[in-house]
RNA sequence: GGGGCUGUAGCUCAGAUGGAUAGAGCAUCGGUUUCCUAAACCGGUUGUCGCGAGUUCGAAUCUCGCCAGCCCCA
């Protein structure tokens, strides 16, 4: 509702200076730092005065005084050197805001949404950094679906079963585990068969690493045999990717994440979806047959003039820019092809951007092919989900890619060049609207502290150890597991619940034990904004104080408590009069009540910010800010004892309002509040 | 060599579109429980917003230069 009314503020500010002043000024409102000053605030008179030469207090007095009033809006007051101050009507307010309570909070796009993420390779346990990027593609994905239209939130996690990952497993079940496919077989169907490969991982890596010919030969065959499908080798890389699959849908559905589609890249292979793009790009010119320097023999992509096009669209009579342009271009001749991308290597094999690109086509339905689907077996949970293949397909299956009008693909930031070139390639194409609706969605890696790597036994080198952080590392076996984690999570909330609550009965203790988990490690990771770079410490992650989810699932608990001794003691459904709600909102307490009204009334303004951003963490912050709020609140009113019958339903009113504003900001991070804890 | 990200309190981080006295959490010191759950609340302490210029009525935010760290491409 918040939303709603500023920008209905917005628009009367805009209106009414079109009018009077003639001038076509974009209006920022903000809000002011107490709530004494009302609830929105435009410096638009500074910029009036700037045009107009006269002083912003005057101009901001002269709109105050002629401005028609705004539905919503009590008045509008100057303040300070000129800000033109909007108070809410507080009552009408609650009243939206109520009755707004259960539906869509952000206007929203509409059409299919694709969004990729987890993509982990299948070749050994997810750890901590695999989660950020499932927690935050599963929580775009969950606010993207609840903006309002008939949006379609699609969710894929793509499965490199064919790379040189899996091929290293595979190598060190072969060449040093001496293992067969039988026994692979059977040791892929252990529960913590993950666990395992990712010991035998590191310890190929480590073997390959000692020689670099012996390496590249076996990786040579084992990928070819990988790649050409049939013979043993690539049955065993198919039973460890499948397996190791289906214990990283298991970790993933421990924190509530699920997947509409596997896209395989056996698949894209099988099906030659490469083969179609690379046409399509050859036909188009988007890639060129380098037949000089040391590119010769590829295909690539050249690049993009991107400063050029930027500076010409921003101003172009400066003499300035004209020179960049023809230093650029003299540059770009002396380097000859050094900034292209490589497509295609000069021994025929594609780069992963190449595939990448037929697999972006795809998703658009710009492709002209596309996969076979099946059920995919033993899915957790109670979602159907569905897998490609190349053969007997389901014809029962649902449209997936085609046509995807946005697609979100949740990458880590170390990947933002290969991503831009995809983008590239679909712009060289034709497809620039597809292009600028590819959304990269970057985030900076988790790492370790240093005291956190040695208290798992990594030796830290003298350099290492005076670095904020050290990176994981699979090639190493480096790294803090996913379900490591959430075992001890959950081993942490399980006692505390055991000895808050004795007598509660052990399946319930275990089911609020996981939901506090949860609550925690998600809102840990959604906490910081992508751009940070998380350093991953036990003491931190199990904390379950302060800005942390637990805090926000607590005064959801403390809610559903007032409730439920309000029910019991038989507490009436009794009607709040406009009186009431005027005379509270103008007393003593009423500045403090109104400012928690404003906060619940809120959520959609943290919605449309977490979309415009494209940042989770802003629904995060919500969250906490409300169980703030709500919290003094809390132990400002005691709300059961509350003498003045009206007074005690108008809090009861309010408490339910915040409830159902705080359930949905969590329910769209994926954090569900227990009944107790 | 080219490109990207980051630098804010002792620590970890917020500060979208430039705006009013730069905020949280943790840590630390002190206080609050006959009362709806103390995983809570209240109070104290803590700042050259990396450095330097510029644009502006106004800069943590924009521009340029420099320094430091991380990443990517070659």
């Amino acid at each position: 509702m918040y939303l709603k009314l500023t920008k209905r503020f917005r628009d009367a500010l805009g209106a009414h200076i079109r009018e009077k002043y003639g001038l076509d000024i974009a209006i920022v409102t903000e809000r002011p730092p107490k709530i004494e000053m009302g609830e929105a605030a435009s410096p638009v008179s500074f910029e009036l005065a700037k045009r107009l030469k006269r002083a912003p207090r005057q101009i901001a007095q002269e709109i105050a005084s002629s401005l028609a009033p705004i539905e919503g809006i009590a008045r509008v007051e100057v303040a300070g050197a000129g800000y033109l101050n909007a108070y809410f009507e507080r009552a009408n307010f609650l009243l939206y805001v109520q009755r707004e309570a259960g539906s869509a909070t952000a206007p929203g796009r509409g059409g299919k949404i694709i969004v990729e993420h987890t993509s982990i390779n299948p070749n050994k346990a997810a750890h901590i950094g695999h989660v950020r990027n499932a927690v935050l593609g599963d929580t775009i994905a969950r606010v993207l679906r609840h903006t309002g239209g008939a949006v379609q939130v699609q969710v894929q996690n793509y499965i490199d079963n064919t790379g040189v990952q899996v091929a290293d497993v595979v190598i060190g079940f072969v060449h040093m585990e001496k293992k067969n496919l039988a026994q692979v077989r059977e040791l892929a169907a252990q529960p913590k068969f993950d666990y395992l490969c990712w010991d035998v991982y590191a310890r190929a890596a480590q073997f390959l690493e000692q020689d670099k010919s012996r390496a590249a030969a076996l990786r040579g065959e084992t990928l070819k045999a990988i790649e050409e499908g049939g013979g043993e080798v690539a049955e065993m890389g198919m039973v460890i990717a499948n397996a190791i699959v289906s214990l990283h849908l298991r970790t993933m559905a421990r924190l509530g994440i699920f997947y509409e589609l596997l896209a395989r890249e056996s698949e894209i292979l099988h099906l030659h979806f490469w083969d179609a793009a690379f046409e399509q790009l050859k036909a188009a010119g988007a890639i060129l047959l380098a037949t000089t320097g040391k590119m010769a023999g590829c295909w690539i992509m050249p690049a993009k003039e991107k400063a050029k096009a930027e500076k010409a669209d921003v101003a172009s009579t400066e003499s300035l820019d004209a020179d960049a342009n023809e230093s650029a271009n003299s540059d770009s001749d002396e380097n000859a092809n050094n900034q292209d991308k490589i497509i295609v290597r000069s021994n025929g094999t594609v780069t992963y951007v190449g595939k990448d690109i037929a697999y972006q086509l795809w998703k658009f339905g710009l492709l002209g092919k596309d996969f076979l689907y099946v059920k995919w077996p033993n899915a957790p949970g109670s979602h159907v989900l569905w897998s490609t293949a190349s053969e007997n397909g389901d014809p029962s299956a649902p449209i997936f890619g085609a046509p995807g009008t946005w697609v979100y693909n949740v990458i880590d930031s170390r990947q933002a060049y290969l991503q831009d070139v995809v983008k590239e390639g679909l712009r060289a194409l034709g497809h620039s609207k597809e292009a600028d609706h590819s959304i990269h969605l970057a985030y900076e890696i988790v790492a370790l502290t240093p005291r956190c790597a040695a208290e798992m036994g990594y030796e830290l080198s003298p350099e290492e150890a005076k670095k904020p952080y050290v990176e994981v590392s699979g090639r190493k076996g480096f790294g803090v597991k996913a379900d490591d984690l959430l075992d001890k999570l959950e081993a942490a909330t399980l006692s505390e619940v055991q000895q808050r609550h004795v007598d509660m009965d052990r399946e319930t203790q275990r089911e609020t034990g996981q939901k506090i988990a949860v609550g925690a490690l998600r809102f840990f990771l959604l906490k910081f904004t992508r751009n940070a770079t998380i350093a991953f410490d036990f003491k931190d992650a199990l904390s379950f104080e302060g800005e942390t989810g637990p805090y926000c699932q607590y005064a959801v608990v403390r809610i559903r408590g007032i409730r439920r001794k309000g029910t019991e003691a038989g507490a009436t459904q009794m009607e709040v009069t406009q009186e009431t709600v005027a005379t509270l909102f103008s007393g003593p307490e009423g500045n403090g009540l109104w400012e928690l009204v404003v906060l619940a009334g809120s959520l959609d303004m943290a919605v449309e910010a977490a979309i415009k951003g494209q940042e989770p963490a802003f629904v995060a912050k919500f969250a906490f800010q409300l169980a703030q709020a709500f919290n003094l609140f809390y132990h400002h009113h005691h709300i059961l004892s509350e003498a003045d019958e009206q007074k005690r339903a108008f809090l009861l009113r309010l408490t339910e309002l915040v409830e159902t504003q705080l359930v949905r900001a969590l329910d769209l991070l994926g954090i569900e509040a227990p009944e107790k804890m």
